[in-house]
DNA sequence: TAAAGTGAGGTTTTT
DNA sequence: CCTCACTTTA
């Protein structure tokens, strides 16, 4: 039966129709900034499935963030007109989660094994690291994570790694061993091991390989830039069957270089598989084309890119605005004067977004923002499922479900407090160690043999027969009275409505929020599995973290970094802070491919915008204590001039100050030097004046040697010579 | 068991 | 300089 597929097509462009409609077995598509790449996967799948009668059963479309990923689905179930609960739509890990549920035992897992978030695994690796006898200040545990996280993303197990003579990867690699045998007798899983474990099972049992390769007919990935070498080779193994494979990326938005992140496998695709069609979207649907030519031209200024132009045939647009700010407080007074100047043109403040380099940026845009007592919404806080309250209860979830669950029981043990301090902590873990026993065993054996002080052993004994008794009392009730009898019991209300003020109190309220989550919790299904809606409940807490924030849908001023802001679009944009060292940031313009990535992230930013853009700079800005004269970002004078408007100072916004107006100038009053003058000592060299106080013989200057230190000296005795 | 003190660290973040 | 995690202390 043919469908028809006109409406399909209404919408698209031709290279979008062409990409849509591709018979080649390999595509990559080179989707630029506000090209319709979505639209292009979402069309795709609905064309294969009303056009090519695939079975949606056969595809499977893979994105990076679960928004990335309800977002496709539900824009596919609108077009095609009805819900395909048989169709994988996921995250790399969501998917990777899926096949370990189904294949738990092949992949050497444990039926219930459970997964551990990043705060978890940094919990677990603190401990290993004690357990091992070394210094935690010496091996951060940070650190370590960090470097795990990096051999997982790389496909290398602990005895994969490749030392080299280098002492701290040695011991790194140690404690990494050590993780992963606690991990296996645990049966915990981490993020990376999530991917890591799929691509082993894959690539060393053939018949389950066979069976998806079987499966899967279509693969599409989004963001192909942001693969690592684990998706790679998870995705190449399935693709290796015969499947159409298409991928979707854009290599001047790569921006996730630092965490493993290889645009090179946009290259790579075009290579590892013959004959793969290449098309450009490059038609911007978003900016107009002052914003479009501006970020060309940044970003024209990186080597070796794929290659493309975006183009609009929009409207020219209003200039991009400069501003110089005085300090960064000039600078969000004038942020905020912008946006008030919006607002009276009578638009909307969810229109606009403030973007930074650093979160260390927003709190003076924050405090501009509020003594305007505007509504703003800040993104990169804690997500609802990180909050150490909910944490807490779903570790008493964690633990209703599996009493061998040692992270969720050390975590709920002593909170609320119930008399267990350090000290029999430490006994039950001896114990547990002892007999390689989880701590909710440790905990009966120590009872009956009464090794633990009286009052300890009872308040443990409560506890203990407290999950029996929620157990019989809970079996058989809807996820969402479990949750809420579980919590009810925790004490943790009670325990939190204690807190002084506001805190207690959003946290209460974030207990019964959760409650409502798991009302309104529907597992993504997953109905061909026989699991416990409990126990997909507790998975999707570790998967999908939630909003950054409970969304009010009040219109407000939006705050994020560029890095967040990835994918978003918003009528007015500031990229604010665009200076040398803050933008590019000082850790990345040694390096040419992180100066290169850096650009990415500015082509990022510009093109957020759709109709004005202004971006600022602070020729003074307080850094760790200090003051400092950032010139302005090299990124500033690759925009060219006709693209700009300079704002003048002395227009809506003053530049009032609480130093003297002298300090503009940079001079010291009353002596030979000024701010930014290099000068000699005749002890420590040459160097730069960064900051002064005082003038004329009580003038003291703050001057940063080449020899990197910082010294303040007064002028009537230091000697100083201008060079 | 919360409050006060100490010390390190300060780029970007999803799962 | 400010924040955060962690430790010490009343």
């Amino acid at each position: 039966m043919r469908v028809d597929v006109s409406e399909i097509f209404e919408i698209l462009n031709e290279p979008q129709r062409n990409a849509v409609t591709s018979e080649s077995k390999n595509l990559l598509v080179l989707a630029g900034a506000g090209s319709g790449k979505t639209r292009v996967i979402a069309h795709r799948v609905a064309w294969l499935i009303k056009a090519e009668n695939i079975n949606p059963h056969s595809i499977l479309t893979v994105t990076f963030t679960n928004k990335a990923s309800r977002e496709m689905r539900g824009r596919i179930e609108d077009i095609v007109q009805e819900e395909m609960g048989n169709f994988w739509c996921g995250t790399f890990h969501g998917i990777s989660h899926r096949l370990l549920r189904t294949h738990w035992e092949e992949a050497g897992l444990r039926k219930e094994f459970a997964i551990l978030d990043s705060e978890d695994q940094y919990r677990v690796i603190k401990r290993v690291v004690k357990s091992m006898g070394l210094d935690d200040t010496k091996w951060p545990p940070r650190q370590i994570q960090w470097f795990i996280n990096k051999q997982k993303d790389e496909c290398r197990r602990s005895k994969d790694v490749e030392v080299a003579d280098d002492y701290f990867a040695e011991k790194m690699t140690e404690v990494y061993k050590v993780y992963e045998e606690l991990c296996e007798r645990e049966s915990l899983v981490d993020f990376g091991e999530l991917l890591l474990r799929v691509y082993i099972l894959l690539k060393s049992n053939e018949e389950v390989l066979k069976h998806y390769q079987r499966r899967f007919s279509h693969i599409l990935v989004d963001e192909f830039q942001d693969t690592n070498e684990v998706q790679y080779q998870f995705l190449r193994l399935l693709a290796d069957g015969g499947a159409c494979f298409m991928s979707v990326g854009d290599d001047d938005q790569s921006i996730y270089g630092w965490r493993g992140a290889k645009s090179e496998n946009i290259n790579r695709f075009t290579t590892d598989y013959k004959n793969t069609e290449i098309i450009r979207l490059e038609q911007n649907y978003r900016s107009t084309s002052v914003i479009l030519n501006a970020a060309n031209a940044v970003i024209k200024n990186n080597q070796g890119r794929m290659g493309k132009e975006l183009w609009t045939d929009q409207k020219e647009g209003e200039p991009i605005s400069i501003y110089s700010a005085y300090n960064e407080d000039d600078e969000a007074r004038y942020v905020v004067g912008s946006i008030q100047n919006w607002v009276n043109q009578g638009r909307s403040l969810d229109e606009v977004a403030i973007l930074y380099r650093s979160n260390a940026q927003s709190r003076v845009l924050e405090e501009a923002i509020l003594r305007e007592s505007l509504p703003y919404k800040i993104y990169g806080g804690l997500r609802f499922y990180e909050r150490a309250e909910i944490k807490n209860a779903m570790s008493y979830l964690r633990l209703l479900y599996g009493r061998e669950d040692d992270a969720a029981f050390e975590r709920v043990i002593n909170i609320p407090p119930r008399g267990i301090g350090a000290k029999t902590i430490d006994i039950i873990r001896a114990k547990a160690a002892e007999k390689n026993i989880s701590l909710w065993k440790a905990c009966e054996e120590l009872i009956d043999v009464e090794g633990l002080a009286a009052r300890a052993s009872q308040s443990i004994q409560g506890f203990m027969s407290s999950f029996n008794t929620l157990e019989s009392d809970t079996r058989d009730l809807p996820l969402k009275d479990l949750v809420d009898m579980a919590i009810e019991r925790s004490g943790l209300i009670e325990y939190h409505k204690k807190e002084a003020g506001e805190k207690g109190r959003t946290r209460v309220e974030n207990l019964s929020e959760l409650v409502g989550a798991a009302r309104d919790f529907e597992p993504d299904s997953f109905d061909e599995l026989e699991e416990s809606a409990l126990k997909m409940f507790i998975d999707h807490a570790a998967l999908d973290a939630g909003e950054t924030q409970a969304s009010e849908h009040e219109s407000a001023i939006q705050l994020m970094t560029l890095h967040s802001a990835k994918g978003l679009e918003f009528p007015l944009v500031f990229i604010t802070g665009f200076e040398e060292g803050l933008f590019p940031h000082k850790l990345s313009i040694e390096d040419p491919n992180q100066l290169q990535e850096e650009r990415r992230l500015c082509y990022v930013g510009m093109t957020r915008s759709m109709e004005k853009l202004y971006v600022t700079h602070a020729e003074m800005r307080n850094l760790y204590g200090s003051e400092n004269f950032n010139p302005a970002s090299r990124f500033l004078r690759e925009i060219p001039d006709e693209l700009t408007v300079e704002v003048r100072t002395g227009g809506n916004v003053s530049r009032t100050s609480k130093t003297s107006s002298s300090r503009v100038s940079g001079e010291v009053p009353d002596t030979n030097f000024k701010l930014g003058q290099r000068v000699v000592h005749e002890a420590f060299g040459e160097g730069v004046i960064l900051n002064y106080e005082g003038e004329g013989a009580n003038a003291r200057v703050e001057v940063n040697f080449d020899t990197s230190t910082t010294k303040w000296l007064m002028v009537a005795y230091a000697k100083l010579q201008n060079i």
